[in-house]
DNA sequence: GCATAAACGCAAATAATTTGCTTTTGCCAC
DNA sequence: GTGGCAAAAGCAAATTATTTGCGTTTATGC
Protein backbone atom coordinates (compact mmCIF):
# COMPACT_ATOMS: atom_id res chain seq x y z
CA UNK A 1 0.00 0.00 0.00
CA UNK A 2 3.22 2.07 -0.27
CA UNK A 3 2.01 5.50 -2.15
CA UNK A 4 2.93 6.35 -5.11
CA UNK A 5 6.25 9.07 -5.49
CA UNK A 6 6.00 10.48 -9.18
CA UNK A 7 3.39 12.35 -8.86
CA UNK A 8 3.21 15.20 -11.38
CA UNK A 9 3.01 18.69 -9.77
CA UNK A 10 -0.41 19.58 -10.57
CA UNK A 11 -2.11 16.22 -11.30
CA UNK A 12 -4.89 15.22 -9.19
CA UNK A 13 -3.45 12.65 -7.40
CA UNK A 14 -0.87 15.15 -5.88
CA UNK A 15 -3.51 17.39 -4.75
CA UNK A 16 -5.42 14.45 -2.86
CA UNK A 17 -1.78 13.72 -1.00
CA UNK A 18 -1.83 17.68 -0.62
CA UNK A 19 -5.15 17.94 1.06
CA UNK A 20 -4.92 14.77 2.62
CA UNK A 21 -1.62 15.88 4.11
CA UNK A 22 -2.95 18.95 5.35
CA UNK A 23 -5.98 17.75 7.07
CA UNK A 24 -3.88 15.45 8.81
CA UNK A 25 -1.55 17.57 10.29
CA UNK A 26 -4.17 20.15 11.32
CA UNK A 27 -6.21 17.54 13.24
CA UNK A 28 -3.13 16.00 14.90
CA UNK A 29 -2.59 19.90 16.04
CA UNK A 30 -5.94 20.30 17.29
CA UNK A 31 -6.97 16.79 19.14
CA UNK A 32 -5.58 13.91 20.50
CA UNK A 33 -4.07 11.46 18.33
CA UNK A 34 -5.98 8.57 19.42
CA UNK A 35 -9.42 10.36 18.03
CA UNK A 36 -8.07 11.15 14.22
CA UNK A 37 -9.63 8.53 12.12
CA UNK A 38 -9.75 8.20 8.79
CA UNK A 39 -13.29 9.29 8.09
CA UNK A 40 -12.31 12.17 10.38
CA UNK A 41 -9.37 13.07 8.03
CA UNK A 42 -11.18 12.56 4.73
CA UNK A 43 -14.05 14.91 5.64
CA UNK A 44 -11.67 17.36 6.31
CA UNK A 45 -9.96 16.80 3.21
CA UNK A 46 -12.89 16.93 1.21
CA UNK A 47 -12.50 13.09 -0.43
CA UNK A 48 -13.88 9.62 0.81
CA UNK A 49 -12.38 7.61 3.36
CA UNK A 50 -12.43 4.82 0.83
CA UNK A 51 -9.61 7.20 -1.54
CA UNK A 52 -7.66 7.48 1.51
CA UNK A 53 -7.63 3.64 2.21
CA UNK A 54 -6.76 2.42 -0.91
CA UNK A 55 -3.89 5.02 -1.49
CA UNK A 56 -2.32 4.39 2.28
CA UNK A 57 -4.09 1.13 3.51
CA UNK A 58 -4.36 2.48 6.98
CA UNK A 59 -4.01 5.15 9.40
CA UNK A 60 -0.72 4.14 10.62
CA UNK A 61 1.03 4.54 6.88
CA UNK A 62 -0.78 7.77 6.19
CA UNK A 63 0.21 9.06 9.68
CA UNK A 64 4.02 7.77 8.83
CA UNK A 65 3.48 9.42 5.66
CA UNK A 66 3.20 12.58 6.86
CA UNK A 67 5.57 12.43 9.94
CA UNK A 68 8.44 11.31 7.64
CA UNK A 69 7.57 14.76 5.84
CA UNK A 70 7.63 16.64 9.04
CA UNK A 71 10.71 15.42 9.60
CA UNK A 72 12.84 16.20 6.81
CA UNK A 73 15.45 18.77 7.71
CA UNK A 74 14.25 22.37 6.16
CA UNK A 75 17.83 24.05 6.79
CA UNK A 76 21.30 22.75 6.62
CA UNK A 77 23.47 22.83 9.91
CA UNK A 78 24.26 26.47 11.24
CA UNK A 79 27.87 27.28 11.03
CA UNK A 80 29.13 27.25 14.77
CA UNK A 81 32.94 28.17 13.70
CA UNK A 82 34.13 24.65 13.84
CA UNK A 83 33.07 20.96 13.71
CA UNK A 84 32.78 19.80 16.85
CA UNK A 85 30.86 23.54 17.52
CA UNK A 86 28.50 22.78 14.83
CA UNK A 87 27.97 19.19 15.92
CA UNK A 88 27.00 20.72 19.45
CA UNK A 89 24.64 22.77 18.37
CA UNK A 90 22.92 20.50 15.99
CA UNK A 91 22.78 17.96 17.88
CA UNK A 92 21.02 19.83 20.83
CA UNK A 93 18.47 21.35 18.45
CA UNK A 94 18.11 17.92 17.68
CA UNK A 95 17.46 16.32 20.74
CA UNK A 96 15.09 19.28 21.67
CA UNK A 97 12.92 19.08 18.58
CA UNK A 98 12.64 15.11 19.01
CA UNK A 99 12.04 15.03 22.37
CA UNK A 100 9.11 17.38 22.31
CA UNK A 101 5.87 15.92 22.11
CA UNK A 102 5.12 16.69 18.40
CA UNK A 103 8.54 15.25 17.83
CA UNK A 104 8.12 11.93 19.84
CA UNK A 105 5.25 11.14 18.09
CA UNK A 106 6.39 11.38 14.98
CA UNK A 107 8.97 9.24 15.80
CA UNK A 108 6.41 6.51 16.98
CA UNK A 109 4.32 7.03 13.86
CA UNK A 110 7.51 6.49 11.71
CA UNK A 111 8.51 3.62 13.65
CA UNK A 112 5.31 2.27 13.73
CA UNK A 113 4.01 1.61 10.31
CA UNK A 114 4.45 -1.96 8.63
CA UNK A 115 7.10 -0.68 6.13
CA UNK A 116 10.01 0.10 7.80
CA UNK A 117 10.96 2.32 4.64
CA UNK A 118 9.84 5.52 5.74
CA UNK A 119 11.93 4.75 8.80
CA UNK A 120 15.16 4.31 6.74
CA UNK A 121 14.47 7.69 4.69
CA UNK A 122 14.01 9.08 8.68
CA UNK A 123 17.24 8.40 9.17
CA UNK A 124 19.05 8.95 5.76
CA UNK A 125 17.76 12.59 6.60
CA UNK A 126 19.70 12.84 9.45
CA UNK A 127 22.95 11.21 8.38
CA UNK A 128 22.67 13.28 5.58
CA UNK A 129 22.99 16.42 7.88
CA UNK A 130 25.96 14.63 9.78
CA UNK A 131 27.49 14.23 6.37
CA UNK A 132 27.62 17.80 5.88
CA UNK A 133 29.24 18.90 9.26
CA UNK A 134 31.58 16.31 8.59
CA UNK A 135 32.01 18.05 4.85
CA UNK A 136 32.49 21.23 6.01
CA UNK A 137 34.66 20.59 9.40
CA UNK A 138 36.80 18.64 6.81
CA UNK A 139 36.86 21.62 4.26
CA UNK A 140 38.18 23.64 7.05
CA UNK A 141 41.11 21.29 7.60
CA UNK A 142 39.83 19.72 10.90
CA UNK A 143 39.76 15.63 11.50
CA UNK A 144 36.31 14.96 12.13
CA UNK A 145 34.67 11.31 12.76
CA UNK A 146 33.55 8.82 10.74
CA UNK A 147 29.55 9.99 10.02
CA UNK A 148 28.94 6.29 11.12
CA UNK A 149 30.51 6.93 14.62
CA UNK A 150 28.57 10.02 14.71
CA UNK A 151 25.18 7.98 14.13
CA UNK A 152 26.32 5.61 16.64
CA UNK A 153 27.73 8.02 19.29
CA UNK A 154 25.44 10.73 19.11
CA UNK A 155 22.10 10.00 17.39
CA UNK A 156 21.51 6.44 18.62
CA UNK A 157 21.84 7.32 22.23
CA UNK A 158 20.10 10.52 22.29
CA UNK A 159 16.75 8.54 19.81
CA UNK A 160 17.20 5.57 22.14
CA UNK A 161 16.22 7.91 25.41
CA UNK A 162 13.70 9.67 23.93
CA UNK A 163 11.71 6.00 22.83
CA UNK A 164 12.54 4.14 25.79
CA UNK A 165 11.40 6.49 28.24
CA UNK A 166 14.24 9.11 29.21
CA UNK A 167 14.58 12.58 27.91
CA UNK A 168 17.97 12.99 27.40
CA UNK A 169 19.37 17.00 28.23
CA UNK A 170 21.48 19.54 26.90
CA UNK A 171 24.55 18.84 29.50
CA UNK A 172 24.34 14.70 28.36
CA UNK A 173 24.47 15.63 25.07
CA UNK A 174 27.39 17.40 24.97
CA UNK A 175 29.11 14.49 26.83
CA UNK A 176 28.02 12.28 23.67
CA UNK A 177 29.20 14.79 21.42
CA UNK A 178 32.45 15.53 23.04
CA UNK A 179 33.62 11.82 23.29
CA UNK A 180 33.01 11.38 19.45
CA UNK A 181 34.68 13.92 18.74
CA UNK A 182 37.97 13.38 21.23
CA UNK A 183 38.18 9.62 20.45
CA UNK A 184 38.38 9.87 16.58
CA UNK A 185 41.55 12.03 16.74
CA UNK B 1 -6.31 1.34 30.27
CA UNK B 2 -3.34 0.15 31.46
CA UNK B 3 -3.61 -3.46 32.94
CA UNK B 4 -3.77 -4.46 36.68
CA UNK B 5 -0.23 -5.63 37.40
CA UNK B 6 -1.79 -6.85 41.05
CA UNK B 7 -3.31 -9.97 40.30
CA UNK B 8 -3.85 -12.98 42.10
CA UNK B 9 -2.43 -16.01 41.15
CA UNK B 10 -5.42 -17.69 40.79
CA UNK B 11 -8.22 -15.04 40.02
CA UNK B 12 -10.34 -14.91 37.05
CA UNK B 13 -8.75 -11.71 35.69
CA UNK B 14 -5.25 -13.67 36.15
CA UNK B 15 -6.69 -16.31 33.89
CA UNK B 16 -8.45 -14.63 31.27
CA UNK B 17 -5.19 -12.61 30.69
CA UNK B 18 -3.25 -15.55 30.45
CA UNK B 19 -6.20 -17.22 27.96
CA UNK B 20 -5.75 -13.97 25.95
CA UNK B 21 -2.00 -13.41 26.58
CA UNK B 22 -1.64 -17.29 24.70
CA UNK B 23 -4.02 -16.96 22.49
CA UNK B 24 -2.59 -13.87 20.76
CA UNK B 25 1.44 -15.62 21.19
CA UNK B 26 -0.56 -18.17 18.70
CA UNK B 27 -2.19 -15.98 16.59
CA UNK B 28 0.89 -13.89 15.95
CA UNK B 29 3.22 -17.75 15.26
CA UNK B 30 0.42 -18.81 12.42
CA UNK B 31 -0.76 -15.32 10.90
CA UNK B 32 0.57 -12.13 9.63
CA UNK B 33 0.60 -9.67 12.24
CA UNK B 34 -1.67 -7.04 9.85
CA UNK B 35 -4.46 -9.61 9.90
CA UNK B 36 -4.90 -10.70 14.00
CA UNK B 37 -8.12 -8.21 15.28
CA UNK B 38 -9.19 -8.58 18.54
CA UNK B 39 -12.40 -10.47 17.66
CA UNK B 40 -10.52 -12.96 16.30
CA UNK B 41 -7.69 -13.41 19.18
CA UNK B 42 -11.14 -13.44 21.56
CA UNK B 43 -12.38 -16.17 20.17
CA UNK B 44 -9.11 -18.02 20.42
CA UNK B 45 -9.24 -17.37 24.04
CA UNK B 46 -12.46 -17.89 24.77
CA UNK B 47 -14.02 -14.51 26.22
CA UNK B 48 -15.54 -11.92 24.36
CA UNK B 49 -14.41 -8.75 22.47
CA UNK B 50 -15.43 -6.31 24.80
CA UNK B 51 -13.43 -8.01 27.60
CA UNK B 52 -10.41 -7.11 25.45
CA UNK B 53 -11.55 -3.61 24.86
CA UNK B 54 -12.17 -2.90 28.47
CA UNK B 55 -8.96 -4.58 29.85
CA UNK B 56 -6.38 -3.09 26.98
CA UNK B 57 -8.07 -0.15 24.94
CA UNK B 58 -7.46 -1.30 21.83
CA UNK B 59 -5.09 -4.24 19.67
CA UNK B 60 -1.71 -2.02 19.89
CA UNK B 61 -1.52 -2.07 23.91
CA UNK B 62 -2.43 -5.73 23.99
CA UNK B 63 -0.18 -6.25 21.19
CA UNK B 64 2.44 -4.30 23.72
CA UNK B 65 1.26 -5.97 26.55
CA UNK B 66 2.17 -9.38 25.44
CA UNK B 67 6.08 -8.17 23.55
CA UNK B 68 7.06 -6.46 26.65
CA UNK B 69 6.51 -10.30 28.44
CA UNK B 70 8.46 -12.15 25.77
CA UNK B 71 10.77 -9.23 25.82
CA UNK B 72 11.95 -9.87 29.63
CA UNK B 73 15.13 -12.26 29.63
CA UNK B 74 14.82 -15.28 31.09
CA UNK B 75 18.36 -16.15 31.98
CA UNK B 76 21.41 -14.42 33.22
CA UNK B 77 24.09 -13.51 31.15
CA UNK B 78 26.25 -16.55 30.85
CA UNK B 79 30.09 -16.15 32.50
CA UNK B 80 32.37 -16.14 29.78
CA UNK B 81 35.21 -15.73 31.66
CA UNK B 82 35.80 -11.74 31.91
CA UNK B 83 33.48 -8.35 31.23
CA UNK B 84 34.64 -8.06 27.99
CA UNK B 85 33.88 -11.35 26.61
CA UNK B 86 30.53 -11.55 29.17
CA UNK B 87 29.23 -8.27 27.15
CA UNK B 88 30.55 -9.42 23.66
CA UNK B 89 28.61 -12.93 24.28
CA UNK B 90 25.37 -10.98 25.27
CA UNK B 91 25.12 -8.19 23.24
CA UNK B 92 25.72 -10.46 20.25
CA UNK B 93 23.13 -12.90 21.38
CA UNK B 94 20.84 -9.27 22.28
CA UNK B 95 21.37 -8.12 18.24
CA UNK B 96 20.72 -11.68 16.81
CA UNK B 97 17.64 -11.85 18.48
CA UNK B 98 16.26 -8.37 18.21
CA UNK B 99 17.15 -8.30 14.42
CA UNK B 100 14.92 -11.05 13.79
CA UNK B 101 11.76 -11.22 12.29
CA UNK B 102 9.99 -11.28 15.75
CA UNK B 103 12.36 -9.53 17.73
CA UNK B 104 12.01 -6.62 15.60
CA UNK B 105 8.08 -6.70 15.76
CA UNK B 106 7.88 -6.74 19.23
CA UNK B 107 9.98 -4.18 19.54
CA UNK B 108 7.83 -2.27 17.59
CA UNK B 109 4.91 -3.34 19.37
CA UNK B 110 6.27 -1.96 22.29
CA UNK B 111 7.21 1.46 20.85
CA UNK B 112 4.06 1.73 19.03
CA UNK B 113 1.78 1.44 22.34
CA UNK B 114 0.56 5.29 23.28
CA UNK B 115 2.30 5.21 27.13
CA UNK B 116 5.67 4.53 27.31
CA UNK B 117 5.08 2.60 30.18
CA UNK B 118 6.21 -0.58 28.49
CA UNK B 119 8.88 0.21 26.41
CA UNK B 120 10.71 1.92 30.27
CA UNK B 121 10.01 -1.36 31.29
CA UNK B 122 12.10 -3.18 28.43
CA UNK B 123 14.76 -0.67 28.53
CA UNK B 124 15.05 -1.59 31.84
CA UNK B 125 15.23 -5.26 31.72
CA UNK B 126 18.17 -4.30 29.16
CA UNK B 127 20.05 -2.42 31.97
CA UNK B 128 19.44 -4.80 34.72
CA UNK B 129 21.79 -7.50 32.42
CA UNK B 130 24.08 -5.53 31.75
CA UNK B 131 24.27 -4.41 35.62
CA UNK B 132 24.57 -7.87 36.14
CA UNK B 133 27.95 -8.01 33.75
CA UNK B 134 28.89 -5.17 35.04
CA UNK B 135 29.09 -6.26 38.93
CA UNK B 136 30.25 -9.54 37.86
CA UNK B 137 32.90 -7.92 36.26
CA UNK B 138 34.04 -5.68 39.24
CA UNK B 139 33.75 -8.57 41.83
CA UNK B 140 36.57 -10.04 39.42
CA UNK B 141 38.36 -6.91 40.15
CA UNK B 142 37.81 -5.73 36.44
CA UNK B 143 37.04 -2.18 35.74
CA UNK B 144 34.39 -1.89 33.62
CA UNK B 145 32.36 0.77 32.19
CA UNK B 146 29.58 2.49 33.34
CA UNK B 147 26.50 1.06 32.63
CA UNK B 148 25.02 4.05 30.98
CA UNK B 149 27.99 3.89 28.89
CA UNK B 150 26.87 0.67 27.79
CA UNK B 151 23.49 1.51 27.06
CA UNK B 152 24.78 4.81 25.32
CA UNK B 153 27.00 3.33 23.54
CA UNK B 154 26.50 -0.54 22.44
CA UNK B 155 22.91 -0.75 23.66
CA UNK B 156 21.79 2.24 21.73
CA UNK B 157 22.97 1.73 18.56
CA UNK B 158 22.00 -2.10 18.46
CA UNK B 159 18.70 -0.72 18.33
CA UNK B 160 18.55 2.08 16.23
CA UNK B 161 20.17 0.22 13.38
CA UNK B 162 17.21 -2.14 14.06
CA UNK B 163 14.79 0.33 14.07
CA UNK B 164 16.08 2.49 11.46
CA UNK B 165 16.30 -0.55 8.73
CA UNK B 166 19.74 -1.37 9.09
CA UNK B 167 20.60 -4.89 10.59
CA UNK B 168 23.50 -4.64 12.83
CA UNK B 169 26.93 -7.71 11.89
CA UNK B 170 28.56 -9.29 14.54
CA UNK B 171 31.33 -7.45 13.16
CA UNK B 172 30.21 -4.35 14.57
CA UNK B 173 28.82 -5.97 17.68
CA UNK B 174 31.82 -6.43 18.64
CA UNK B 175 33.49 -3.29 17.58
CA UNK B 176 30.65 -1.07 19.86
CA UNK B 177 31.96 -3.78 22.74
CA UNK B 178 35.34 -2.56 22.29
CA UNK B 179 34.94 1.00 21.73
CA UNK B 180 32.89 0.91 25.12
CA UNK B 181 35.59 -1.33 27.28
CA UNK B 182 38.46 0.65 25.91
CA UNK B 183 37.70 3.82 26.87
CA UNK B 184 36.58 3.20 30.42
CA UNK B 185 39.97 2.54 31.53
C1' DG C 1 -9.45 14.49 -30.41
C1' DC C 2 -9.73 9.71 -28.71
C1' DA C 3 -8.43 5.57 -26.34
C1' DT C 4 -6.69 3.90 -22.12
C1' DA C 5 -5.44 3.16 -17.46
C1' DA C 6 -5.25 4.94 -13.02
C1' DA C 7 -7.52 7.29 -9.41
C1' DC C 8 -11.64 8.82 -7.33
C1' DG C 9 -16.70 9.02 -5.68
C1' DC C 10 -20.61 6.62 -4.16
C1' DA C 11 -23.13 3.32 -1.68
C1' DA C 12 -23.91 -1.24 -0.03
C1' DA C 13 -21.93 -4.93 2.63
C1' DT C 14 -18.96 -6.44 6.14
C1' DA C 15 -16.26 -6.02 10.25
C1' DA C 16 -14.73 -3.77 14.33
C1' DT C 17 -15.58 -0.91 18.41
C1' DT C 18 -18.36 1.12 21.97
C1' DT C 19 -21.80 0.99 25.43
C1' DG C 20 -25.70 -0.03 28.67
C1' DC C 21 -27.22 -3.52 31.31
C1' DT C 22 -27.05 -8.09 33.57
C1' DT C 23 -24.59 -11.83 35.59
C1' DT C 24 -20.70 -13.93 37.56
C1' DT C 25 -16.74 -13.98 40.49
C1' DG C 26 -13.65 -13.29 44.21
C1' DC C 27 -12.92 -10.91 48.50
C1' DC C 28 -13.98 -9.33 53.11
C1' DA C 29 -16.56 -8.71 57.32
C1' DC C 30 -19.38 -10.97 60.17
C1' DG D 1 -19.90 -20.68 56.02
C1' DT D 2 -23.06 -16.64 54.55
C1' DG D 3 -24.14 -12.31 52.68
C1' DG D 4 -22.80 -7.87 50.90
C1' DC D 5 -19.90 -5.46 47.83
C1' DA D 6 -17.08 -4.09 44.02
C1' DA D 7 -14.60 -5.44 40.11
C1' DA D 8 -14.64 -7.90 35.97
C1' DA D 9 -16.95 -10.50 32.39
C1' DG D 10 -20.86 -11.72 29.25
C1' DC D 11 -24.37 -10.34 26.10
C1' DA D 12 -26.51 -7.72 22.59
C1' DA D 13 -27.73 -3.46 20.44
C1' DA D 14 -25.94 0.74 18.53
C1' DT D 15 -22.35 3.05 16.47
C1' DT D 16 -18.39 3.53 13.75
C1' DA D 17 -14.82 2.03 10.71
C1' DT D 18 -13.29 -0.70 6.73
C1' DT D 19 -13.83 -3.16 2.44
C1' DT D 20 -15.59 -3.72 -2.07
C1' DG D 21 -18.07 -3.49 -6.59
C1' DC D 22 -19.19 -0.44 -9.98
C1' DG D 23 -19.75 3.82 -12.46
C1' DT D 24 -17.40 8.35 -13.36
C1' DT D 25 -13.72 11.51 -13.78
C1' DT D 26 -8.98 12.72 -14.90
C1' DA D 27 -4.48 12.73 -16.82
C1' DT D 28 -1.60 10.90 -20.45
C1' DG D 29 0.01 8.96 -24.84
C1' DC D 30 -1.01 8.27 -29.50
Amino acid sequence: MAVKENLRPGGRSARVQASVHKAVRELLAEMNRAEVTIPLIAAKAGVTPSTIYRRWGDLQELLADVAVERLRPDMQPIDAGSGKADLEAWADQYAEEMSSGPGREMIRDVLAAQTGENACKCAEYTRQQIAFIADRARARGEIFPDVDAVMDQVVAPIIYRILFGDVPDSARVRDLVARVVNTSG
